[in-house]
RNA sequence: GGAGGGGUUCCCGAGUGGUCAAAGGGAACAGACUGUAAAUCUGUCGGCCAAGCCUUCGAAGGUUCAAAUCCUUCCCCCUCCA
């Protein structure tokens, strides 16, 4: 329905939003218009990994992508690679996956669900999982898949002869991966993949191999790589500058805030839902002067915010970030112990205590650092006692707090 | 099968007998400045009621007044040739 509303103009418009590569723009007409025609929606494929189900800003991003084609009314499938998962890790990088077990590829696939329906429509979300054709593969199925390419084609792909240029290993699973996943498109009958830039060949593959076996080749579609936090290296868990979608609203409302302001545009590009003319007027009047760029990003941060969460909690969030950080207040929920000391205590342990500090060094250091209040008083005395009476409120730097309760 | 290179504090990486809790960079944390912006500047960055002491340089032994540095054995990683 939603599909004979939008013209092929519109659909474009959307479907090209952010993307870095669309190959090719001539066969997704084509495949648009004959969809419109035909009344059967595309078959849009997006692969993820089954191991890691702690989705962040940056997988949103083909997320959104993803929620776009389903707007527009066309099927979404959403793979999740667990055959491959069984198997390995194709970068070469990482130590020795441990092979995953039935149990727990059912286990981060619920995971993966209970993540991704806040972003995608469960009723119009297909969840395969490709070990179900690829696991009846036979060995004879897959050397007749690999005759299909040559190591010439193979050493193609950018990490792959870098890595062979400078004398690194490849080993021959990493060649069989991008066979792999193109067949995967191959046994879905895949009209559009989507991917990162750094799947391009792998994307690439699923057209080589359709082509080679009969099908019309699936549109390639590349989002870029989100920059985290830090705004220079692609948000990862590992690199700790990223915004998980499952952490609590104050946090991802907070981190928003913390992005630089050339950030937040690349943001707003990949991740809002505001149309381009919108941003583009946020960013003219952030130039005219007529809007604070804090505003921009509050903005911003609401409506990630209320994405993940709702938009009562992105209020409740923005209430409590204004009140601790612009006011250095303290805020609402701050965590408490109890205590039972009876005589009094170096402040320094207390720290440690309460979890505030992990050393006793480190806390002195703190103290130092004139980083240490109780109850809103500056701290500067190391050798610093508290009384075990009533209770305290500590705070360390900025965003530590704690009350200790004595009893 | 043969030859060679290497394992250092969260990460990268210097250090080849004392001056080493170990250079430098990154990350992180604190302070200043701010919009918790970003950037920048300053400082901190193993532990310990602490001008001292204790534990760390792949593991275990050994030499020495003194070992990250020297010796022995072991474990692990990598490259090249076949």
């Amino acid at each position: 329905m939603d599909c004979d509303m939008a013209s092929i103009e519109e659909q474009l418009e959307l479907i090209e939003r952010g993307a870095v590569d669309c190959i090719s723009r001539e066969e997704l007409v084509k495949k648009l218009k004959k969809s419109q025609e035909t009344g059967i929606p595309l078959k849009v494929k997006a692969g993820f990994d089954p191991t890691a189900p702690d989705l962040h800003l940056g997988h949103t991003v083909l997320l959104q992508k993803l929620k776009h084609f389903q707007d527009l009314g066309h099927d979404i499938y959403f793979l999740i690679g667990d055959f491959t998962g069984m198997i390995g890790d194709p970068t070469g990088k990482s130590d020795t996956r441990k092979a995953l077990t039935v149990e727990e590829v059912a286990e981060n696939a619920e995971s993966y669900k209970a993540q991704v329906f806040k972003i995608l429509d469960q009723e119009k979300t297909r969840v395969v999982f490709n070990s179900t054709w690829l696991g009846k593969l036979s060995s004879y199925d897959m050397i007749k898949l690999a005759s299909e390419l040559t190591v010439a084609r193979m050493l193609e792909r950018d990490d792959f002869k870098k890595r062979f240029d400078s004398g690194k290993p490849i080993s021959i699973h990493e060649f069989l991966y991008p066979l792999i996943q193109g067949f995967d498109s191959v046994a879905m009958e895949a009209d559009v993949e989507l991917g990162g830039t750094d799947q391009l060949f792998n994307l690439l593959m699923g057209r080589d191999l359709q082509r080679s076996r009969g099908q019309e080749p699936q549109i390639v579609l590349t989002m870029p790589l989100l920059e985290g936090l830090d705004g220079v290296n692609k948000m990862s868990k590992s690199l700790g500058n990223y915004i998980g979608i499952t952490e609590s609203a104050d946090n991802v409302y907070g981190k928003v805030l913390s992005i630089s302001d050339d950030l937040m545009f690349r943001y707003y590009e990949l991740l809002s839902d505001l149309s381009r003319s919108e941003i583009g007027e946020l960013k003219e009047k952030m130039e005219v002067g007529s809007l604070h760029p804090k505003e921009i990003k509050k903005q911003l941060a609401r409506e990630l915010t209320a994405r993940f969460h709702s938009s009562e909690a992105a209020l409740v969030a923005e209430v409590g970030f204004e009140k601790v950080f612009t006011k250095g207040g303290v805020p609402d929920d701050i965590p408490e112990m109890v205590s039972s000391a009876t005589e009094e205590i170096w402040l320094p342990q207390l720290l440690v205590d309460s979890g505030l500090v992990k050393s006793t060094s480190d806390g002195r250091r703190m103290i130092k650092q004139n980083a240490v209040s109780i109850d809103g008083e500056k701290i500067t005395d190391m050798n610093s006692v508290v009384q075990p009476e009533g209770e305290v409120l500590i705070k360390v730097g900025k965003r530590r707090f704690c009350k200790v309760i004595f009893k």
